[in-house]
DNA sequence: GCATAATTCAAACAAACGTTTGATTGATAT
DNA sequence: ATATCAATCAAACGTTTGTTTGAATTATGC
C-alpha cells in the first residue's frame, strides 16, 4: 500500500517522519542517548533511511535543530523589526516580550523550547556550533536593542545580563515538559510573563558602583 | 613500584584518581559521552577498577556529583545559618551572595560549577534524581529565606524567580570553562557579582498586577 | 511499455560500550 | 611464615552503536 492519501512524494513524507521521531527522542533521551535504530523504529522507516536522507547522525540532528530554531527565531526578529519600525523608544519589556512570548504561543510546534534546552547543553562541539550559529543573529540584534533601551547600563553589562535571561529561559523551558494540554498553555504564558517581569527588573537595575554592604563575612 | 610516597592505602589513591578523571571527562564530554575505558585510561587504572570501587557507571557518576556538590552546598548553608543567627532582617543581596559567592571562591575545587552545569541538564532520570536530592535542602532553605526577605512577593512567585536565578547561574558557570588561571578568578568574581545584582533586582520587583502595556501585537 | 533514476529494504560490518570473570598481586593479622 | 582478605590485572563476555552494501522496490520521463 503506497499511502495514496496525498500526492506529495513519499520520500518527503519519510523525511519528515524521521525528523519528528528524532525531535521527540532528542527531547526525552538527549542527543547521545538516542540511537538511529530507535529513531527509525519510532518513525516506522528503515534504519538505512536515516543515513540516506541526512547523511549521518550529526546531519540528522542538525536538521532537527534547524527546523526547530528557524521559525521561532524568525518570529522573534519579525517582532523586533515591527517594534523598531513603529517607534523610536522601545521599552525593555517590549523587547523581552518579543524574545520570550513566542515560547508560549501554541501555533508553533510544542516541542520547540524543549529541543532548545536539550541541545544548548550538549557537549558535542559540532552541535554546539550549529546552535550558536542558529542563534547568533537573534542575540546580537536583541542585545543591540536592549543597549539602546537601557542607556544607563553599559553594553558589556547588558550582554552579560542578556546571557542571564537566556539561562533563565532555558531552565524554564526545561521545566515545561514534553507534553502540553490546552490549559497548560495558560500556565506557560503565566510563567513566561513572570520571566519577562524578572528580566526587565534585572536588566534595568543600576549597578551599585560602590559596594558598601558586605554581610556574608563579618 | 608501590608508590611509597604516602602511608595512605593504595586503594584510596586509585579511588580518588578515578573520581578526578571522571570529573574532568564528565565536564568535557558529558555523561553519556564519557566511557569507563576513557576514565580508566586517563586515571591510569585498570578498567575493572571502576566497577570494583563504584559498582558501575551510574554509581561512579553519583560519587562524582556527591563529591562536587557537598562542599559547596555546605558552604552555602553555613553562610545562610550565620546570616540568620546574627540578624533578623536579612537582605535579598546577602542571601544571594551566600548562594552564589561560593562559585567564585578559589579554595574550592575549580571544576565544581562546571560539573553542576553538565549534570543538571542530563537526560538520565537516575542522575537527575541524584542531583535534585543533593540540592533540595539548599533550594528549600534559600526559598524560605527569600520569602521572608521579600514579603511583598508571594511565595510561589519567589520559587519561580529563584528558579530563574538558578538557571542564570547554571548558564553562567557553563561559560566559565574548565580551566582557570589566577586572574580569571577576578573575572569570575565580577560576573558572579553581576549575577547577584541582576538577581536582587529581579527577585524584588513588584509584579505588575494590571498589565496595560501590550506592545508586541499592534 | 520501457529505461532511468530515486528510494526502501534486509543484512552485515567493524568498533565501542558496560560488565563479568578468574587468576594474580599486595597488604594484614595471627 | 602462613592464612586471609582486599585490590589489581588481562581477557573475554554479549550488546549496542553508526555506517555501509547491494539487491529489491517504487516513482519518473519518454
Amino acid at each position: 500500500m503506497p499511502t495514496p492519501e496525498s500526492s506529495k512524494s513519499a520520500s518527503a513524507d519519510t523525511r519528515e517522519r524521521i525528523l519528528d521521531a528524532a525531535e521527540l527522542l532528542l527531547i526525552e533521551k538527549g542527543c547521545g542517548g538516542t540511537s538511529l535504530r530507535a529513531i527509525a523504529s519510532s518513525a516506522n522507516v528503515n534504519l538505512a533511511a536515516t543515513n540516506y536522507h541526512f547523511g549521518g547522525k550529526e546531519g540528522l540532528f542538525a536538521a532537527v535543530i534547524h527546523r526547530c530554531a528557524r521559525p521561532i527565531n524568525e518570529q522573534r526578529l519579525a517582532s523586533l523589526d515591527m517594534l523598531e519600525a513603529q517607534q523610536s523608544n522601545i521599552s525593555t519589556r517590549e523587547i523581552l516580550k518579543a524574545l520570550l512570548d513566542p515560547l508560549a504561543s501554541n501555533n508553533l510546534p510544542e516541542r520547540l523550547p524543549a529541543v532548545m534546552n536539550r541541545v544548548t547543553s550538549e557537549p558535542d562541539e559540532n552541535l554546539r556550533a550549529i546552535v550558536q550559529a542558529e542563534f547568533s543573529e537573534v542575540s546580537s540584534r536583541f542585545i543591540a536593542a536592549l543597549t539602546r533601551a537601557i542607556p544607563q547600563v553599559e553594553e558589556e553589562e547588558i550582554s552579560l545580563r542578556f546571557y542571564f535571561v537566556i539561562g533563565s529561559m532555558l531552565h524554564l523551558v526545561g521545566l515545561f515538559g514534553p507534553l502540553t494540554s490546552a490549559e497548560d498553555d495558560n500556565t506557560r504564558s503565566q510563567k513566561i510573563n513572570a520571566l519577562v517581569n524578572f528580566g526587565v527588573a534585572g536588566l534595568e537595575t543600576e549597578s551599585p558602583t560602590n559596594i558598601h554592604s558586605q554581610g556574608t563575612s563579618e
